[in-house]
DNA sequence: TGGCAATTTGGTTATATTGCCAAATAGAAG
DNA sequence: CTTCTATTTGGCAATATAACCAAATTGCCA
């Protein structure tokens, strides 16, 4: 394979690796109605402090969001709004496969 | 948090882990083109036979490829072709990561 | 039927991820 | 300057992923 197209895929791999958490969908859905500290998220997620630390971490690392640190809070947002506009696709694919499975049931007559 | 969102955030990043791999992302890019048996895959990934196989049931199960058997061979397709869309959106993270990277290089005097 | 070709499955090892706790940092306020 | 609050970082244990090899499976075809 390619080594351009490999290293493309691999970024972009990386994108998604970084999304594919239930949890930073949550921050990234917040996000993207307005700004949010680590705090509010922090309750909102109901899990260690650090823990959302650290799935922040992920999400800037992969250049998803980006951070504001005013006073000794530090206030995170989404730097890519289109992120969102997949989802779409994303619930077209687990509706035709929640119907798939419903066909299959029926197929075999439960 | 609601458990009715809990369990949608949950199937999405389901999807999205299943996407979140360069050899994955190329067998659907290659799918999107045409279908493809598992052994011409195998061939341009040039991995083991039984990886690529392992990284198709991967998509399989996750709603996003289909199998179909014909002879001995298998042949995989695409369920839901939407899935590309999100890359002009990926890439622009990508893109923007580059850019402010790339500032900060200067900013650094590099 | 016996054996070949394509694919999947099981097993193993190496590596990565996740979540929590504890400790370190950074800024605000007294 | 000391303390309190918000956040990040380091470390650890549990779990999940990924790749390969070997073995099992499935369908052709002689």
């Amino acid at each position: 394979m390619d080594e351009v197209r490999k290293s493309l895929l691999n970024a972009r791999a990386g994108v998604l690796k970084a999304m594919a958490h239930p949890t930073r969908l949550f921050i990234i859905e917040e996000l993207d109605k307005e700004e949010r500290c680590v705090c509010d998220l922090t309750e909102q997620i109901g899990a260690d402090v650090s823990t959302v630390s650290k799935h922040l971490s992920v999400l800037k690392q992969a250049g998803i969001v980006i951070d504001d640190k005013r006073g000794n809070q530090v206030f995170y947002r989404l730097r890519v709004p289109c992120i969102l506009n997949f989802f779409g696709c994303v619930e077209s694919v687990l509706e035709s496969s929640a119907r798939d499975h419903a066909t299959l049931m029926n197929a075999a007559g439960k």
